[in-house]
DNA sequence: AAGTCATGCTAAACCCATTTAGCACGCACC
DNA sequence: GGTGCGTGCTAAATGGGTTTAGCATGACTT
């Protein structure tokens, strides 16, 4: 509309009184003994001019430039993930803030190169966010930014977002069991691989662990543990075709994400085996598929929002550190049976 | 590291020249007269303090601050186009900007404070981008502000890049041709309401003209059309299932987007019909599932990060006008037979 | 009448860069 | 010796805000 922005300088001149008034009014600072006539005038006139302040200007003095930095390898990008961002972009906004994002793809040189880009226009602090959840190798930053890793751990920085695996995990198993399940549950995906490392995913190894408890818990073993290094739809439907081709025993199969659920789905389905009434199947993640699948598939979600939103949170709140641990909901479908239990009693 | 940020104030005393002189050579101003010894001197000194200029503070002097404001009313967070961010990063870290991403769920009083925000940050550009093409309503935007539409057209704002849909729905039907098919193909989504509205998608309705312009060329009319209102994988499930109850002489399914082709392989795995051996499947968007399903799923490509990478290019370029139009790749897999054929001769 | 104090406001410095205008110097030339 | 000019550099204004220090004014003391 107006071709120029109105400055302060317009909104003093037009209430007919200082920047310095003008400034310490529409900030609403406490000890100033301005009249309430010169509020009046000042808050008039800004409304008058559709005043709003250059926060560029403003950061120059204050260091507060109401932004962050999102800086991810490729979380924003993938639609894994996306959920991450979008929690951040509404915690952010909720806040007054917004929110600088850039993809580095994993590589050190380009993740200097962002940091400093993000540096350079002031920001307010800094998220690191991975998509699979790993120990992340970060740049020096000034001491003094805020820096809150996002499905990532780093030694300097302490304060770190991740879902609760282990609670998940036992989260899973407890579903199976509410379900009556006791015999014939198989482990498809675990990996001995993936319950070490730490560089591919910090956090699997504690889902695993919250599985494994979750069934010592109750007393319970697995008859069968299909290994699968990659978590694709194509390795579950193999390692699903070729555990039944093997055992007629499977009742329910515990996969270690949607997409090898998905696999699972497949091959059953080739088979002419029902799930859930054959065979219950529950999994992690609450991938878009899950919900497309039919029956709708069970699952452990990852709270991708929920941790956006908190890393958020915690960076502004500017005190954070050490892990905290984003409960897993566990989303409920169709894909587990219901069978009469007689619970054990006492 | 060091405790303060080196400015250029610090880069001058050090070189022992003053800030202007410091200026001048480090934005290697060309008809300056500077020393090459002052050079020398200054570039050491930048170089030993890590010197990066304030990006916030030369903007207020140039209103240059690299930096391209992303809005969208919800593409950044869904998986389904997340694409077009990555192209928008992309394209923005290789011209040396950086982009401030908010999301406004389409609501207007979002939109309008979401533009106020990136403005108060005097960024270089605006970006408005919809998930699935439409006229979207656009605030009022200081003339001197480039816009360009993602995915969206609107009449004040004439530069936008949308996806090649009309072109995308002939390559679909030339896939069928190719595949051999004459006879028997159905077509699966296509709506009246969709056909005409605006609203809904602007680019839909090319897509169905682009169909139906390939068949006609080819001299051949669909046996069946199934129209659904909402195309997710339960509605094409069903429909699919209907169809096929009710003729069997299909051959062909020609799909609006993935998730519709996604319930029809549910529902012809389930009548025991094999794809493609039995019928053929094509389809719109590559979508995640595309890849995942057995077998994969021949589809015409919403080329999501191109357009992404389109815009910003455009928005830097500053000329932009009119309707950019980015080709929709066509992706093969499995899900056409490929039968014999007698090309009709002359 | 001089001193004290509260009240209401403003001048000017500051944040960090860019940019315009122009100073000082040396040399050549008439 | 004055004028003109090229060379090499800098002072100061500027952009838009925040903040510190302090100036008037009038009322109230004593």
């Amino acid at each position: 509309m107006s071709s120029k922005r109105a400055t302060l300088a317009d909104v003093a001149r037009l209430a007919g009184l200082s920047p310095t008034a003008a400034s310490m009014i529409l900030n609403g600072r406490p000890d100033t003994r301005l009249s309430q006539d010169a509020h009046d005038r000042v808050n008039a006139a800004a409304q008058a001019l559709g005043y709003r302040p250059n926060v560029a200007a403003r950061g120059l003095r204050t260091d507060k430039t109401l932004t962050i930095g999102f800086i991810s390898d490729v979380v924003a990008t993938t639609r894994f993930a996306s959920g991450l961002i979008k929690g951040a972009l509404e915690a952010a906004e909720a806040a007054g803030h917004v929110v600088l994002v850039l993809e580095t793809g994993g590589d050190p040189a380009r993740e200097a190169e962002a940091i400093a880009a993000v540096l350079d226009r002031q920001v307010d602090g800094i998220i690191f966010a991975t998509m699979r959840a790993r120990e992340l190798f970060v740049p020096d930053i000034p001491a003094g930014t805020a820096v809150v890793m996002l499905n990532a751990t780093n030694p300097k920085h302490s304060a770190s977002v991740l879902p609760d695996e282990f609670a998940g995990g036992e989260a899973a198993v407890r579903l199976l069991l509410e379900g009556g399940h006791r015999d014939g549950i198989a482990l498809l995906g675990q990996n001995d691989e993936v319950e070490r490392d730490t560089f591919r995913s910090a956090t699997v190894a504690r889902r695993v662990a919250g599985i494994r408890k979750g069934m010592s818990d109750a007393g319970l073993a697995f008859v069968a543990e299909e290994s699968i290094w990659l978590w694709e739809p194509d390795e579950g439907y193999k390692a699903t075709r070729a555990l039944f081709e093997r055992r007629t025993d499977i009742r329910a199969l515990l996969c270690m994400n949607d997409r090898l659920a998905f696999g699972a789905y497949q091959a059953l389905t080739e088979l002419g085996i029902s799930v859930p009434d054959d065979v219950s199947i529950v999994s992690f993640d609450n991938d878009e598929l899950a919900a497309y699948l039919r029956p709708g598939l069970t699952t452990i979600a990852l709270p991708h929002e929920a941790m956006g939103r908190r890393a958020v949170e915690l960076l502004l709140a500017g005190d954070a550190s050490g892990e905290t641990l984003v409960p897993m909901p566990t989303v409920k479908r169709a894909s587990i049976a219901s069978r009469a239990v007689n619970p054990a009693r006492g």
